[in-house]
Formats: structure tokens, sequence, C-alpha cells
RNA sequence: GGCCCCAUCGUCUAGUCAGGCCUAGGACACCAGGUUUUCAUCCUGGCGACGGGGGUUCGAAUCCCCCUGGGGUCACCA
């Protein structure tokens, strides 16, 4: 009994002519997750794709669960993926309020309704006992939902009851024999048994209601246009698009995303990796890649293009290029991403996106010391390290480490450059390097590459056989940037104290 | 288990709605070469997929059915 769900019933991109309103809707329970801010984004760029709107609204009717530091991070993780809003938290608008908890009004009236009008019944059964029938339910096997005996009950003895404080809650009375239809701009038409949908609560036995009950008001209030969301929401759907029959209030489009998968192929969760957008700003992703990445995965432009801007995304997006599978997230892809962006990069502004890291680590100072190129640490020397490392950056985060060894005093040695000097006439190799820098007038020499070639040829050796132990003796390893950037950012001193104290072999 | 969704290289995907232009395209990863004073970058090449079975059709990755597989969901969370 359920329809064909093929191409065909696919909707058009816009069905109708409503202005575009979309909104995101985070819980302030937690981080945002790698997959909300996905949801977040689709969101986004439909919005601005057309001229639309892009409502933030915060549901916030676990009491138990929320905090503010949750909703906090949530909008500090979404300004630094560039999605702004256009109502919502510190941006207001005439649909307000924003936060659900605020909203009880909206709900309340409702509420009356549904209980004069009979699609709202108070249910005396204990959370346990409730649960206690769904399990019997499934247990027997019988088809359908679970039959509620409060469903049955007079409205003179569920008030009397209820007068007499007996605690309730308040469900929806789903009508039997149904056949409920939602159309998703992802999936086409998808369409559920309404003798398979239980009474679900509307409202909590302390007053406050569910997240179904407030999400069709406010989408409807808010006169959402498009609701885009996880997967995970579709099988909720009937129960909102009844109750805003009931209400006789518009039903949005639906647009249901496939989830984004851990590496065992399940819902990501905190087992497989991590699962916070935090976590990957901590890590040093900068904000285009990770942006990027995150709209490839379920997204795409067209059959070649891989690296693209939001502007870019905006003028492409179209939900029916949403795919429909789950996808892994794919850290291999996430950090190719990343590289590219790294070398894309003007080098002024990746040296500023690159600071926090420096003095995380405790390389450079809060107060950057004055200075030209030949100053450790200036400004003008922590662009030159830049343009020098840039191209062997994977992630922000991991200059300090590749580049420690150019702000401490020596070198440390690791063992592939301790070999490399222990071979037979490499210290004195480097020695003669050594002299032959000391007697030169310019620092490093000009035309670094000729200048070794010569001293090459001098010595009677070919160019490995000087470079790789001055490396090693320079670097302390055997990788890393050209030399000449390597003796320039290390400075005369420095650099000849490190050719002339070569560790023991 | 019920209900719902999904199914192209190891991964992300193009192609599926309007069946032939697909001996299935791109990207990541991987492998092999090349450029390079090292590493990295960059360039070239290679490996590699339509889950299975039935239909429909002159012709199917594309349409239909079944099977299999995967996922989601079954809260007084969202």
């Amino acid at each position: 009994m359920r329809d064909s769900g093929g191409p065909m019933d696919r909707l058009e991109a816009m069905s109708d002519s409503r202005p575009v309103r979309v909104r995101f809707a985070p819980s302030p329970t937690g981080m945002l997750h790698i997959g909300g801010a996905r949801t977040a984004l689709f969101n986004w760029a439909l919005a601005r794709r057309h001229g639309g709107v892009f409502v933030l609204r915060v549901e916030d009717t676990d009491t138990e669960r929320n905090t503010a530091e949750s909703l906090q991070s949530i909008l500090d993780s979404m300004r630094w993926l560039g999605l702004d809003w256009d109502e919502g938290p510190d941006a207001g608008g005439e649909f307000g309020p924003y936060f659900q908890s605020e909203r009880m009004p909206h709900y309340q009236a409702a509420i009356e309704r549904g209980l004069n009008e009979g699609w709202l019944y108070r249910c005396f059964l204990t959370p346990d006992e409730a649960q206690a029938m769904r399990e019997q339910h499934l247990e027997e096997k019988r088809p359908g939902r679970w039959e509620n005996p409060s469903r049955e009950l007079s409205i003179a003895e569920a008030e009397q009851r209820a007068a007499a404080g007996e605690s309730f809650v308040l469900r929806f009375r789903v009508p039997l024999g149904r056949e409920v239809h939602v159309q998703d701009h992802i999936r086409g038409a998808v369409s559920f048994r309404s003798d398979e949908v239980e009474d679900w609560v509307a409202v909590r036995a302390n007053g406050m209601p569910t997240y179904n009950f407030c999400c069709a008001i406010d989408d409807a209030h808010m006169q959402i246009s498009h609701v885009i969301r996880g997967e995970e929401h579709l099988v909720n759907t009937p129960k909102q698009v009844l109750l805003a029959e009931a209400l006789g209030v518009a039903v949005p489009d639906f647009a249901h995303v496939p989830l984004i998968l851990g590496a065992d192929g399940k819902k990501l969760s905190k087992r497989t990796g991590d699962t916070a957008l935090g976590d990957y700003i901590d890590k040093g992703y900068p904000a285009d890649a990770l942006f990027n990445f995150l709209a490839l995965l379920g997204f795409s432009i067209d059959d070649k293009t891989t690296v693209f801007s939001r502007a870019q995304l905006v003028e492409a997006f179209d939900l029916k290029r949403i795919s429909k599978g789950g996808a892994l997230f794919d850290t291999d892809k996430l950090h190719y991403l990343c590289g590219e962006y790294i070398r894309q990069m003007e080098v002024p502004a990746l040296t500023d996106a690159v600071l926090p890291w420096l003095r995380q680590a405790d390389l450079v100072p809060e107060t950057l010391p004055e200075g030209g190129v030949d100053v450790c640490g200036s400004r003008a020397w922590l662009e030159k390290l830049v343009a020098a490392m840039q191209e062997r950056l994977g992630l922000l985060a991991e200059l300090p480490e590749k580049a420690a060894f150019l702000f401490s005093e020596a070198a440390e040695h690791d063992d592939k450059a301790q070999k490399a000097l222990a071979e037979d006439g490499a210290r004195e190799r480097v020695e003669a390097i050594a002299a032959a820098l000391e007697a030169e007038a310019a620092f490093p020499p000009a035309e670094f590459g000729a200048w070794t070639k010569t001293q090459c040829e001098a010595l009677g050796v070919g160019m490995g056989k000087v470079m790789k132990p001055l490396r090693a003796a320079l670097t302390g390893t055997l990788g890393g940037p050209e030399l000449a950037d390597v003796l320039e950012l290390l400075g005369r001193e420095r650099a000849l104290a490190r050719l002339r104290a070569l560790p023991l072999a």
C-alpha cells in the first residue's frame, strides 16, 4: 500500500511561487553536529539561491537538557562556517520569538483548540505504562499501533480525573484508516498509513509541548516554505502533516537529506570519529574547505567540479541535485580539500589564519616582535615562513610542529639526519660549505642553487652529497622547505652555529 | 521484528526523470613513472563500479517486479 516513489513523482524544484523561507532548527543540547551543519548549509544555500530568508529557530523545549553553552557554541560554529541567518537569535524578525520556550502563547491556543475539537486527548498512562503497552503490542506482533485506553475516555471523566490532580499528557488523536501523503523534493511521494502512526505525545505532563507539536505550528506560523532536514525525521513527517491538517494550516514542502555515515556505515556518531563541527575547527581545517567538503557530501554541481566557492554553490544549488543515499564521512578527501584551500590562500591571509596555532604552541608571543624578515617571529619573517611552508601544509594546525625547528636555537637531529651526517665525508663537506657561506657578503648567497652547484664542483661531488648533510645539519631532518628559505629564516648567526655544532657521530 | 528510505569504482559522485551519444565520466585514496637540492607541490599513466534474478524493448546503469544488502525509526529527545 505504498506509492512507487519513482523518479516521476519527484517534485519540480519550486512547486509554487511562495517566497522561499527555510529554517534550521537546532536544539541546544550539545555541539553542532557535522550532519546538522550540512543541513544548515543546504537550507542556507536554498535561501541564498532564491533570494529567500534563512531562519534560525531554537528548539529548546527539552528544559532538562538545554544549556546556554550549547546554544552559544552552535551559533559560533554556524558563524564560523559562514552561515548567516536573516531571522533568529541576535537577528530578530517579524515571526519571533525564535526560541520555542518563548512561544507558549502560540502553542496554548492550539492546545485549547485541540482539546475542544477532540484531536487532542488527555492520557493518564504513566511513561512506564505506555512503554509496557508499546512493548506488549510489539511482542504480540500485532499490526498497526498499540491501543491506548485513554483514547476512549469520555471528556467528562478525563476532566474529572485531571481536576482530581492526576498527572496526564496530551496525545494527538491520529485518525484511523487514512493514507498520509508526503511530497518530498528528494524522495518523491512517500506515503504512510495513519494506522501505523501512534497517538504521539503532543504536550508533556509538565505542560511543555513536544517537538512534533511545536515544529508544525512554528513552521506554519513562520511561513516556512521548505523544510530541509535529516532523513531521520522522515517518519515524523506524517505526524506533523496530520497536525497541520487538524489545525487547517499550510504544510511546507519537504526535503529529507540523507544521513552522513561514519566509517562503520552507520549514522555518524562519536564512536567512529569526531562528530562536532567544533572538533574540526580546533584541528585547523579552514572554514572554506569544510564548507566545500560538507556541500560535497550529498550534493554535486556537475560531473567534474569538486573545488568550489560559496558563491558557486549558491549559484548552482538545487534540491534536485541532492543525492538520496547516505554518504560516508571521508576524511581523506577532507584533508585533500584543506590542502587545496591552504595552497590557494594569499600569504597574508594564511599567516593570519595560522597565527592562533603558533601562539597556542608557544612559538610566538601575543605581541609580535618588531622588525623585518631578519627578525625571527616578526610579521615579515612569519610571512616568509608561511610562504616557504604553504605547499607543505595539510592543516593549519600542522604548522607549529613542522616549523618548530625554525624557531629554536639549535636543531634536534632525528635518526635519518644523524645517519646522513655520519656518512663518509659528510661532516667535512658541511664544514666546507659553512666556511664558504661565511666568506660571502650576502646571506644567503643570491642564486643559491647556482651557488651551491659551484661549491659542489669545487668539492668535486654531486649536489646530493652536499645538500643532504647540509639539510640534516640545518633542519635536523631530511625534508622541508628549500634550503635557501631555511637559511634566510634561520639567519646568518643561527645557521652558521648549526653548521659548526654538528651532533657527535 | 513493523513501518519508512536507499542501492554506479575502496570513498564522494556524474549519468537514471525525457532508454541508444556510456567499450560508464570526474575527484579522493592507492600504485608506477616524470619534474625537483630533500619533502611537498605539479604533470603523465595505471588500478577500479552499474548487488542478483526476472521481465518490457530493436536496444536498459537508466522503466517494471521479486530477491538480497544497507540505513533510519519505533521517547513525556529533537
